[in-house]
DNA sequence: GCCTTGATTCGATATTCCTAGAATCATGTT
DNA sequence: AACATGATTCTAGGAATATCGAATCAAGGC
């Protein structure tokens, strides 16, 4: 995972699921201390394993941080990183004029 | 395609692969009147068809706009709809308070 | 220690995606 | 019309993803 490129684009493929990029809005919108897995499944109704299997994606990418507090597990988006992938995709535009966007 | 998540996740997972977000990126920092096919061909040096592959699945979400200029094809970014893309992650953002981002 | 609850890991299947050579299409030129 | 060039479509096989029930793990309460 060298170039920039590589790391945002798999960034970009984890939220490239209906499911996960559902996931990621909950957890933007919700308590900024993170939401329970299990209310994120209570809400998107996945079944479990599935959705363990998207929160690990949208994790090992970084893009949120899992945070144990006794059985439950919060999940919480990382804005700063969350931020960095959507500058990606602007940065030097039209040459860095400005013109355009 | 009806909800918003599907299809702002469909155009996510159109960028979620190191080429096609390559590309989108070129087309961004690019001449905003839009980049050949062939120069893009030229500089990330993908095979002609495999490009072609990925141009279409660019334009088919609406990130990028095709128009023809002869025997070329200059593909040019839908400034708005990459604004809407990079927006949809951040609706809503702590209950709308923006307390954290 | 046992039980419950929240969550993950295992395992197996079905589906989708990626790739790129060959063939084809489209446009402009001679 | 024949040709050259830019680009797409056809085709096929291999690789990566998505799914979810069952089994397992982890933490707290009894």
């Amino acid at each position: 995972m060298a170039r920039q490129v590589d790391k945002q684009a798999e960034r970009m493929k984890a939220l490239g699921h209906p499911s996960r990029l559902g996931v990621l809005r909950l957890v933007v919108r919700g308590d900024p201390a993170g939401t329970p897995a299990g209310e994120i499944q209570a809400v998107l109704k996945i079944p479990a394993s599935t959705l363990s299997h998207h929160l690990d994606t949208l994790a090992s990418t970084g893009l949120l941080i899992p945070e144990k507090e006794g059985t439950f597990i919060r999940y919480r988006a990382d804005f700063a990183e969350l931020r960095k992938l959507t500058d990606y995709l602007w940065e030097d535009c039209c040459g860095g004029g400005k013109s355009c966007c």
